[in-house]
RNA sequence: GGUCCGUUCGUCUAGGGGUUAGGACAGUAGAUUUUCAUUCUACCAACAGGGGUUCGAUUCCCCUACGGACUACCA
């Protein structure tokens, strides 16, 4: 009988988490939710030298502005706590022990130097594959070359050292990725790999492996960097008698820089002008800020939805998904086997798709932020909703609508000169000063009557609405782009409306 | 260098032994909006190359090229 499904996401706490590791939990998460598993949270914390301070929070509100919700792990708890790596150090060496007493395993004495001083040598030998393995470890010091006593006397006088796996010089390893298919590499290639590292802490590989086994993970979804190391895992499931619970490996393709080629890294956000991480993040060490998705004003509906694509696609013409139909429409099967270039106008299309679906009153409150942001007093909610309305087809960014509708709420400084130059002339300046007057007549003040009082000027001025729209648009707004002119004269409403012609015939009549 | 993974329009991708190789984003043009944006319509644009297998390969196999990952007491 299956298991029930439990995936984790195991990030490093060494700094922000990139798109592509929100793209890797993204994938658990719809796979935990889609077979009602459990997806987990587990800090893989083991090299204490490249810890960052505020990265596993950041990890956690990224996932949780995300919508990525996590079942067990660090910050929920669970049966298996605690869920970081760090914290469960005590826990590991029986496993190395266990591997040492098997013969999978045996410690190495080699100082750095000495390391160095090997690979150097192979490297001038030419030696085609230049590793600590099955042929040169015979070469080295470690308790498959020291007799046994003196294994003992230097582990008694405390010499620092590691725990290597042993690898099998002749064996094929091979092991059924579930989006690659049957993948075999022969251990010849693989090497020695430490599994303990000198100050007692296990390195990625045997922490990985214990973990995933008592907290009873099946499947293993993760990027594609891992699948050279895939195979010396398969052999430590093995050698540690776990082979039946064994989880099933599924290995994602990578994300790619927009332009170029290569793993999409930190630094090329900043180069291309858009952000790689989730949230803002500012580095601790050196203080460097680099943006996030979250403050650029992306919806992070959108967001899930555009990286969702990226590596996977539901094989119909459907593109926008909430994340219910995400978990509906999600398998393992569909995730593509090549990389994925990130495509920083898709997300945009995304953002905008999502802004415009929204109703215009959930809209409302990035528009009042956007103004306080300007030090603009709130609007009524009537006039808030109106601009809104107006302005929803417009924008990509909430941010935008600062920059695309304030000129509904500060009256134009300057007027466009070409339309001025072009346009503007006494007799448009006579017409408008006279529908200023007249929109002073008691009356109902929508868009019809409106245009009702500006037709009856332009006929009383024997002027053409095509003579005097673009001027009249530049009078209220300063430029020429915006929506329909009637509809913004009826939310600035009559006052304001007569007192912007008036400023701009005075402003333009010498 | 070695090992492994990959390769369909500029990008994300669908497809699959016989198709006008489909969609989306981007781009271009036109229509609508007397503006701009939206919207609509159209256009542009791809099976890396070479060998097989086959009546027929973009699809299956092999090779080459190219790209990438990995090759730490990092994950």
């Amino acid at each position: 009988m299956p298991r029930p499904v439990r995936v984790r996401f195991a990030p490093s706490p060494t700094g922000a988490l990139h798109i592509g590791g929100v793209r890797t939990a993204l994938y658990n998460y719809l796979f935990a939710r889609k077979h009602g598993g459990k997806m987990l949270l587990r800090i893989e914390d083991t090299d204490q030298n490249r810890f960052v301070p505020g990265a596993e929070d950041y990890i956690r509100e990224a996932l949780t502005w995300c919508g990525i919700q996590i079942d067990e792990g660090q910050g929920v708890g669970g049966p298996h706590a605690p869920y970081r790596q760090s914290e469960r150090k005590p826990m590991y060496r029986q496993y190395a022990d266990q591997l040492l007493a098997a013969g999978h395993a045996y410690y190495a004495f080699d100082t750095p130097e000495e390391l160095d001083a090997m690979r150097e040598r192979l490297a001038a030998a030419k030696v085609p594959n230049p590793q600590y393995n099955a042929i040169t470890r015979g070469q080295m010091r470690n308790s498959t070359t020291l007799p046994e006593d003196e294994v003992q006397a230097l582990l008694a006088a405390g010499t620092p050292y590691v725990i290597r796996a042993k690898i099998p010089r002749k064996e094929e390893i091979r092991f059924q990725d579930q989006i690659r298919g049957w993948v075999v590499v022969h251990s010849s290639s693989l090497d020695d790999k430490v599994l303990m590292k000198s100050d007692g802490m296990p390195t990625y590989h045997l922490a990985n492996i214990v973990d995933d086994h008592l907290m009873e993970i099946t499947h293993v979804i993760r990027g594609e960097e891992w699948l050279p190391s895939a195979p010396l895992h398969v052999l430590l499931y093995r050698f540690l008698g776990w082979e039946a619970t064994m989880p099933e490996f599924a290995h994602l393709p990578l994300l790619l820089k927009p332009d170029g080629t290569g793993k999409l890294s930190k630094r090329d956000g900043d180069r291309l002008g858009f952000p790689v991480f989730p949230l803002r993040w500012q580095d601790p060490e050196t203080g460097e800020v680099s943006s996030g998705y979250r403050e650029g004003g992306y919806l992070p509906d959108a967001f899930v939805n555009f990286l969702a694509f990226l590596g996977w696609n539901p094989g119909t013409a459907q593109e926008i998904f909430s994340m219910d139909e995400l978990v509906q429409a999600f398998t393992i099967e569909r995730v593509s086997k090549s990389p994925a270039k990130f495509d920083q106008h898709k997300v945009r299309w995304f953002n905008e798709q999502y802004l415009r679906a929204k109703p215009d009153a959930d809209l409302v409150p990035y528009l009042l932020t956007a103004l306080a942001e300007n030090q603009i007093p709130a609007p009524s909610p009537e006039k808030a909703l109106q601009v809104v309305a107006l302005m929803k087809e417009r924008v990509a960014f909430p941010h935008e609508f600062w920059r695309e509708a304030q000129y509904f709420f500060v009256a134009p400084t300057s007027y466009d000169e070409g339309v001025v130059a072009k346009k503007w002339n006494p007799a448009v300046s006579a017409a408008f000063t006279d529908f200023a007057t007249r929109l002073d007549q008691p009356q109902p003040w929508n868009q019809a009557e409106i245009k009702r009082v500006l037709d009856e000027t332009l006929v009383a001025h024997n002027l053409k609405a095509g003579q005097v729209m673009q001027a009249l648009r530049v009078a209220i707004t300063g430029g020429l782009m915006g929506p329909d002119l009637i509809a913004t004269l009826e939310v600035l409403g009559a006052a304001e409306t007569r007192a912007r012609i008036e400023a701009a015939v005075a402003a333009l009549l010498g």
